[in-house]
DNA sequence: TATACTGGTTACTATTCGGTAACTACAAAT
DNA sequence: ATTTGTAGTTACCGAATAGTAACCAGTATA
């Protein structure tokens, strides 16, 4: 998020909601979850994103210090992705997430 | 959010990012908290926020049945927001959030 | 008579976000 | 010689989001 407010609030939980509160990145951070995956693994697994923001997202996601960025110098190039330390601690409250909407959300039947 | 991607995936975890993965509604709902509050306290408390986008986060949380509104017909008007049983189940989650980023945030100094 | 009060709404504009399609590098395989 | 493959980048455009300022109702107060 480039929102300045939030970015540079004075309180950490706004700052918080900074780094991760958009609609892409606790996707990203759900699918890669604990493993090691290629950038076109995520591209196909991922439905409707785009490789430009699947980039943008994964470059915001490294500069928070979720994610760690692994090039390596082959041709075709190979660039894995996996969660850090600060990454990993965040799936719990994924998980949080999907019990919470599982108990409450209502579904209507169209 | 109006991305009806996420809105109405088949996903669950994909809808409940639709219902609070943007950057006001965690801020509001936690503002909020346990207590009942008026319309210009939401306004005063909360920083930078518009009137105008506080109207539509909170039109589109009550949707969502996140959260309760009350008009009492008053003049001048009163108007009065509390969590539903949803909002306030969703209340430990953000409070996960508060202490992961305590734990993880690297803070720069300038 | 004019102003304040509350909880909005409206019209307009600015900014940000997201999407599409084309393009890159370089090596290997056909 | 051309195609395939990966992990992007770039330019351009449209949509979504957010901000600004003015305005409303109807009573109470100055």
């Amino acid at each position: 998020m480039k929102d300045e407010r939030f970015c540079n609030s004075n309180c950490p939980f706004t700052r918080a909601i900074g780094t991760i509160g958009n609609k892409w990145k606790p996707i990203i951070i759900n699918v890669i979850g604990t493993r090691t995956i290629r950038f076109g693994q995520l591209d196909a697994i991922i439905p409707h994103i785009t490789r430009k923001v699947l980039t943008e997202q994964l470059k915001e996601l490294e500069e928070d210090g979720l994610l760690e960025r692994m090039a390596y110098k082959e041709l075709p190039p190979r660039v894995e992705y996996k969660l850090s330390e600060k990454g990993l601690a965040f799936l719990p409250i994924l998980e949080a997430i999907k019990v919470w909407n599982l108990k409450y959300e209502v579904v209507t039947m169209p």
